[in-house]
DNA sequence: AGCTACTTCTTGAAGCTTCAATAAACTGAC
DNA sequence: GTCAGTTTATTGAAGCTTCAAGAAGTAGCT
């Protein structure tokens, strides 16, 4: 069967853009975080997406939820940030199963820290070279392709699979 | 000092956006690629280079740069995909430090065999969803980002760093 | 030739992620 | 209440990536 679609050349030419792009990004961000923080770009991600929230703290599925990684993969970074002092797990009142994150007073510095750092560097390779127009785009097709992939019925699993 | 340049509004959205549509997408096209073709999916995209290049072969450090990852990255790489048949590595002529990696037979029947299913979820998470406007400018904005990390000036070493 | 500096690639260990299996608790239907 | 089915979170092993170090070859300079 020859009803095969590949992808047109103009396609392939941004997926390959993208990739290297992505790629990129992802390694030097990564290496920014774990030459100024000690950790990896999602770990700082973790510890910054508590910060933001009321109370510093967020159930684990949530906090996975949010940032869009499995429950394991959490729960392994959790013990490791909680080894370095930043975060605190608590067991949650309303659900015996449950625990909640807790950001600690370390941890809420680490991230005072280094945040300057880290957004410096997010602009520097994003933003200082996009116009306001480009960003608008770039945040239009992020949320398309990102809507697309956990979608409304990506269903029988919690959120993701 | 408040000298500080944050995000403004409109690129915190843009960003956050951005990291939830790669996170979402790496890990779905990582997903689909172990399932169907038993590797993650920057494995896969060095056989694919191969297999567009002629001689279905190419020099380490070469396919390190055009995959964009690192030599160390890509020899654990070669090592594994070496012990699946589907690399092999020889002993180049004009260099004797350099090694080429060469795509055997059975690697690019792989490649044939497994690239239909990877193409449909490309186009299904991003092309298909795009206009052909937002497609283009996907391509312009990741070449933006990716010039900037590698840079004309990115210098001392290789290629990265 | 000999020397220094650099490039190519590999290695092993440590750290991170994935996967499948598990324990424990909740839910709803009976 | 109890049972089956679901949800929450964790665990250990296997696989992948990073990092620093190192072996081997090249290049240029004297």
């Amino acid at each position: 069967m020859n009803s095969m679609r590949w992808l047109t050349e103009d396609e392939q030419a941004a997926w390959r853009a993208f990739l290297q792009a992505t790629t990129l990004l992802e390694d030097h961000l990564d290496r920014q975080l774990q030459r100024d923080a000690g950790m990896p770009h999602m770990y700082y991600a973790l510890l910054s997406t508590l910060s933001e929230t009321p109370g510093r703290s967020m159930r684990m599925t949530e906090l996975a939820e949010r940032t869009k990684i499995t429950r394991s993969r959490l729960s392994h970074a959790v013990s490791r940030l909680e080894g370095n002092g930043w975060l605190r797990r608590e067991s949650c009142p309303s659900d015996r199963r449950g625990q909640v994150v807790v950001l600690t007073d370390a941890g809420y510095d680490e991230v005072v820290r280094t945040a300057p750092g880290h957004v410096d560097a997010v602009r520097a390779a994003i933003f200082d070279r996009l116009t306001d127009d480009q960003t608008a785009q770039l945040a239009e097709i992020s949320r398309i392709i990102a809507d697309g992939l956990h979608g409304p019925d990506g269903a029988d699993v919690p959120w993701l699979r």
